[in-house]
DNA sequence: AATATCACCAACCGCACGATA
DNA sequence: ATATCGTGCGGTTGGTGATAT
């Protein structure tokens, strides 16, 4: 058995909202608070719309201080790194980016720097990099990363590969994929911090992987 | 010009969690 | 201890405009 629905979903308002919505709801908050329960909220106030509908659109359209314009490759950059090192927790990326909304920034991942991250292409590598050391146990294949090593080739979805001991990893990103096998036992962390637009995690750790 | 495909994004859905009775 | 409820979150969908064929 399932959980009671919030609402009476044949009663209430779905899709867009219109200007007088926008009106009522926002006029209400401001003047009075949610008054800590969304669910009430739209009776209150004479709204059809389920309590999370009011809520969500608050939070993500009303709300004062938001941003709605495009992000700014400082922005980018931090939400690469977040997502690098948390995963898909977009509450918290939208925390350490003022102005911006979890769903803003969930859509802007989903829609943009994924595409940027993991383009779809199959990509191969330079073909002046030196030859790729044996495969070792110490390599972690993180996000359904897939190399080749024989061949240098690197398929999409790849991400990071992080050599445990020597605390070394790489990572592909932004639609240049400079990366092989070779180059975590090339480059130090330190080194790799000067390469733009990589990425480099501060410690190994599997990454999550999102789809 | 008509149609198909793609890109974007607002909004919905369902689940997990914490608070509370 | 547990059932219920509201909230927050992440995944997904669907509408719309832009672009390609």
């Amino acid at each position: 058995m399932g959980r009671a629905p919030c609402c009476d979903k044949a009663k209430v308002k779905k899709g867009p909202w219109t200007p007088e919505e926008d009106a009522k709801l926002k006029s209400h908050i401001q003047t009075h608070g949610t008054g800590g329960n969304w669910i009430a909220l739209p009776a209150k106030i004479g709204l059809k719309r389920c309590g999370k509908s009011c809520r969500l659109r608050w939070l993500n359209y009303l709300r004062p201080n938001l941003k709605h314009g495009s992000f700014t490759a400082d922005e980018d950059n931090l939400i690469c790194t977040l997502y690098l090192t948390i995963g898909s927790r977009w509450s918290v990326i939208a925390a350490q980016l003022p102005g911006r909304t979890d769903n803003d920034i969930k859509n802007y991942w989903n829609t943009r720097l994924k595409k940027k991250l993991f383009p779809k292409q199959r990509i191969r590598s330079e073909p002046t990099l030196p030859p790729p050391p044996q495969l070792q146990e110490s390599f972690l294949c993180c996000n359904n990363l897939e190399v080749d090593f024989q061949h240098h080739n690197i398929w999409e979805n790849s991400a990071a590969m992080i050599d445990l001991p020597s605390q070394m990893g790489i990572y592909s990103a932004m639609s240049q994929l400079h990366t092989s096998s070779s180059m975590a036992n090339a480059i130090s962390l330190e080194e790799m911090n000067n390469y733009q637009p990589w990425i480099v995690l501060d410690e190994p750790r599997l990454l999550p992987y999102s789809q």
